[in-house]
DNA sequence: GCCAACGTTGGC
DNA sequence: GCCAACGTTGGC
């Protein structure tokens, strides 16, 4: 798949595929990213925008872990619900349906690639120097990715 | 399972 | 507002 049309800004997404794998993104086929409980992270999803391309990212499984597909930003930010529930593992007793700290969006699937992207290859790959994601200590289970770096990502699949 | 890096909490 | 203690993340 290309991707053309309009400018878009380009995220990472991170899950443990425990919880939430692509597998799981592609039968969905539409989620809202809940359950984030970072503010920096928050602030990042603020940010975003409908039509924003998001590399989709295994954490924490090992040789597993890496870059295994792409969705796209299909509804605006707006209260992560989750946080109101308490039978929800992600309730946070602070937040009101008018006053809340945590936000989501809503993103589609777009494609799971044949091969997981691992880590190691990201951070073999030269031109993928910067990027966010292979700094030492980042954490951000949502991060930006240049737009250089996204079609980078995307070269290295094997589709 | 280890542990470094980072974030949050709470006593003072 | 400082900072020690604690909790979480996530690569290895």
């Amino acid at each position: 798949m290309r991707y053309t049309g309009r400018m878009a800004q380009y995220w990472l997404l991170k899950s443990e595929p425990e919880s939430f794998s692509i597998d799981t993104m592609r039968a969905a086929h539409t989620t809202r990213w809940s359950g984030v409980r970072n503010y920096q992270a928050r602030n990042y999803m603020r940010t975003i925008q409908v039509g924003d391309l998001c590399l989709f990212y295994h954490s924490n499984v090992g040789i597993h872990t890496g870059v295994t597909g792409v969705v796209q930003v299909t509804a605006p930010v707006a209260l992560d619900e989750t946080a109101l529930d308490p039978a929800q593992p992600y309730f946070d007793a602070a937040c009101t349906p008018q006053k809340c700290a945590w936000e989501c969006v809503e993103v589609t699937f777009v494609e799971q690639f044949k091969q997981v992207i691992p880590l190691t290859l990201l951070k073999a790959n030269p031109a993928l120097e910067g990027m966010p994601l292979l700094q030492k200590g980042s954490r951000l289970s949502v991060q930006p990715v240049s737009k250089k770096h996204f079609e980078e990502v995307l070269l290295m699949r094997t589709e």
